[in-house]
RNA sequence: GGGCCCGUGGUGCAGCCUGGUUUAGCACGUCAGAUUGUCGAUCUGAAGAUCACGGGUUCAAAUCCCGUCGGGCCCG
C-alpha cells in the first residue's frame, strides 16, 4: 500500500498522510512544484531542497519532445539526469497536448498532434506515455487523459470522459507489463477523473477508475476557466466517492487559498505553477497575500517580503532591491522571487500538517485567512 | 556674413509637401492588471503633449507664411 493516512483532523475532512515512493516518503498534504521541462524554473536541486520539496513534477510530453527519450534513457532516467534524488511525479502530457499542440486529433485509439516546438507530427497511445513515462523512471505516473475546457458541453465532456476511462484501463494495462529497470520498488499509477463540471459524470468515472484500481486518484479538468464555486463544489463532489486508504491529487491548483480550502475537503496532493510563474513574473506570495514587487510603493521598501518568512531571499533582500532587478529585467529577480514562493508554499503545507497532527486545522485556516488578503 | 536642415508626451520617431477624415499616431519607457497538470512568454488597461515661442493667412493650422529663440550641418 502505497498511501498511509497518519491522522484525520477531527473538525474537518483535512487529513495527514505519507506516500511511500521508489526514491522516499512524502508527508501529505503536500505541494509539488513544477518541473516541467526537468527543472523547476531557476531553482537548482539543492535549493529546492532547502526549501523542503519532497517531491517535484515533471512532464513527459515536454520531455519526449526534447531532449528525447533516448538522451534521458541513455542518462539512466530522469533523477540522474536532472539530479534530483527525492521523488518525482511525471505528468501525462494530457494538458499539453490539450493545451499547448497546435493541432490534434484525439481519437479512441490516441492522439495525433503537432509538437508545439517544430510543428512535427507524432502520435501517441495510452500505452506510448506509459512508455516514455517507465524509462524516464519517475516515481509516481499520470495516464493519458482529455482534459476538456470551460464551458464544455455534456455530450463532448461524456465523451471526453469515457475515454479517459478507456486510455486509463489500457494505461494500468501496459504499466503491469513491465517492470521497472531500475528500482526495485514499482512506480505508481495513478487515475485521473475528468467529466467536466457534471456531477453524474464525474460521479461515473469515479466510480470506474476505482474499480480499476489505481495507487492514487487525480482530479483533472480543472481550473480550465470555470468560476471557483462551482470548481470547488464539483472537487467536493468528487471527494466523497475516492476511497480514504488513496491519496488524492487536485491536478494544476493554486492559489494558498484555494489549496487550503481543498485540503480542508480531503485533498492531499497539489501541484500548481503559480509559485514559480508568478515568481518570475514579480509576484511574491506573503503572509499578508500578494505583493507585486514590481510596483512602485516598493521603491524605497527596505524590508524584506514577508518580515516572517525564513527563506534566503527574505533573510538577505529588499523589496526595493527585489523591485530594481525586476525593473531592470534582471534574472536574478526572477529566481529570488521564485526561490521565496517556493518556500512559503512549501511552508504553508508544513504548517498544514502541523495544524491536521494537532486537530486545529479549521482554527489554523481561519488564522491563515485573516492576516492573509486574496485578489 | 551667406545658405540649408531640424524643434511633436520621459526617449526615439510618424504625421507637415497635397490644411478639415488626428478627441495628434507608433515604438520603447513609466504605472497598473491578468497568469492555475509552465511562460525569461504573452495579453489587457492607464497616465503622460499648451505639436519650441510669437504673430499672420484661413470658416479651419502640428500642417501654409513671417519673425524670434534653440540645436545641427555646409560655404566664406
Amino acid at each position: 500500500m502505497s498511501y498511509t493516512l497518519i491522522h484525520q483532523d477531527k473538525n474537518s475532512k483535512a487529513r495527514l498522510g505519507k506516500l511511500i515512493t521508489a526514491h522516499g516518503e512524502i508527508d501529505t498534504p503536500c505541494f509539488m512544484p513544477v518541473g516541467t521541462q526537468g527543472t523547476v524554473k531557476t531553482l537548482a536541486p539543492g535549493e529546492l531542497e532547502d526549501c523542503g520539496a519532497q517531491i517535484i513534477l515533471s512532464n513527459a510530453y515536454h520531455l519526449f519532445l526534447r531532449p528525447g527519450i533516448e538522451v534521458i534513457k541513455k542518462a539512466q532516467g530522469l533523477h540522474n539526469f536532472i539530479s534530483w534524488h527525492r521523488p518525482i511525479l511525471t505528468d501525462s502530457g494530457g494538458y499539453q497536448i490539450f493545451s499547448l499542440a497546435l493541432l490534434r486529433k484525439v481519437s479512441d485509439e490516441g492522439v495525433e498532434f503537432q509538437s508545439h516546438i517544430d510543428g512535427a507530427k507524432h502520435f501517441l497511445r495510452p500505452e506510448d506515455i506509459i512508455n516514455i513515462e517507465q524509462e524516464l523512471a519517475g516515481d509516481i505516473i499520470m495516464p493519458l487523459d482529455e482534459c476538456v475546457h470551460y464551458p464544455c458541453a455534456k455530450d463532448y465532456a461524456e465523451i471526453a470522459m469515457r475515454r479517459t476511462i478507456d486510455w486509463a484501463m489500457r494505461s494500468k494495462a501496459a504499466a503491469s507489463k513491465n517492470a521497472m529497470p531500475n528500482t526495485k520498488k514499482r512506480q505508481l499509477l495513478f487515475g485521473i477523473v475528468q467529466g467536466a463540471t457534471y456531477e453524474d459524470l464525474r460521479k461515473e468515472c469515479s466510480q470506474r477508475l476505482i474499480e480499476i484500481d489505481f495507487d492514487g486518484y487525480a482530479i483533472g479538468g480543472v481550473s480550465v476557466g470555470e468560476p471557483k464555486t462551482l470548481r470547488y463544489n464539483i472537487v467536493n463532489f468528487i471527494l466523497q466517492f475516492l476511497p480514504l486508504n488513496r491519496a488524492r491529487y487536485l491536478m494544476g491548483l493554486g492559489m494558498p487559498e484555494d489549496i487550503i480550502g481543498a485540503v480542508e475537503i480531503g485533498v492531499d496532493m497539489f501541484d500548481c505553477v503559480i509559485p514559480t510563474r508568478y515568481g518570475r513574473n514579480g509576484t511574491a506570495f506573503t503572509s499578508e497575500g500578494k505583493l507585486t514587487v514590481r510596483n512602485a510603493p516598493y521603491i524605497e521598501d527596505f524590508r524584506p517580503l514577508d518580515p516572517i518568512c525564513s527563506c534566503y531571499a527574505c533573510k538577505n533582500f529588499s523589496r526595493a532591491y527585489l523591485r530594481h532587478l525586476f525593473n531592470t529585467q534582471e534574472i536574478l529577480g526572477a529566481k529570488l522571487v521564485s526561490l521565496h514562493n517556493v518556500h512559503f508554499y512549501l511552508e504553508l503545507m508544513r504548517n498544514i500538517r502541523k495544524a491536521i497532527a494537532e486537530d486545529r486545522f479549521v482554527e489554523f485556516k481561519k488564522a491563515f485567512l485573516s492576516n492573509y488578503t486574496s485578489n
